[in-house]
DNA sequence: GTTAAATATATCGCACACGATTAAATCGCA
DNA sequence: TGCGATTTAATCGTGTGCGATATATTTAAC
């Protein structure tokens, strides 16, 4: 009986995904390091600018993430004055995550990141877009 | 003067890439748990499948991860039973991983993951393929 | 109106990731 | 040969992610 064979680890999707993940992470590092930024701190601060003023559910719907993730982290942007929390007065279950003037100049100060992410990344912006779709669509088909 | 704009969460590559992740290690995971596997800890086996026997750092290689990472995941490996780390002695610096009988009868029970997740994913083999060959070449560059 | 069910957030424990540092072994070169 | 430089893992500290659970608030059923 032949041994079991396994897709090699370069060849298999996932992989794929996880160490462009963490690619990506990297080439974000040092311009989030010079603003005291996590990875996942700037994507907080990126869907408050959108919209100041979510509760902790529609942060997790919009990244993706709980609230066992999200309250360190929030209180972590906390302590460093970018956003302040509070209860939602009409639904004290809900505590609403506020942009700080701190937290709102931030959004100058990283306003080049993405054109240097675009330029790291070598590609056109068409060709990015196109391939942001078709992760788009892998991603909401796992989702179920 | 405006205010900065910055482009929607969802419509940044840096995010697709990241949520396409977490959903792809949430499709793994009912699987990988039934063998009482973490899903980096089966990216693990399937290097070591691949090629046994490899040391600490040409399995940091493979999956782009550092010593800090991996020795205690591959304590928690060892200690489960599926590996066993030895100094090589040709060179005491080196720490040689290989596969225990277990680790190896393991590759079977695991056979049938990479059909289920095709399945899951909702697209045909060539797509994701193609859709890989993409995604390896961002990661790639992004690596500089 | 009281109480059970549902909702929203927080807490706890465990397992990654990774920067920085340490320790041990090997290499290179005078 | 000897000794500093390099290489390889391991260790330490911080910050995610997430399953499971707890707590507080609101809603709904009666």
């Amino acid at each position: 009986m032949p041994a079991p064979t396994t897709l090699p680890i370069s060849e298999m999707i996932c992989f794929s995904l996880y160490s462009a993940t963490h690619a990506m992470q990297h080439a974000y590092k040092p311009m989030l390091e010079a603003l005291g930024l996590t990875y996942p701190q700037y994507l907080v601060l990126v869907s408050l600018w959108g919209e100041d003023g979510q509760t902790v559910g529609q942060l997790g719907q919009a990244l993706q993430l709980e609230s066992n993730t999200l309250t360190p982290l929030l209180k972590r942007l906390e302590a460093q004055g970018l956003v302040a929390r509070a209860r939602d007065s009409r639904d004290e279950r809900q505590v609403r995550v506020s942009l700080t003037g701190v937290g709102r100049d931030m959004q100058a100060r990283a306003a080049d990141i993405p054109g240097c992410i675009l330029e790291k990344s070598g590609m056109t912006l068409a060709a990015l877009t196109a391939l942001r779709d078709q992760v788009n669509a892998l991603r909401d088909q796992l989702r179920g």
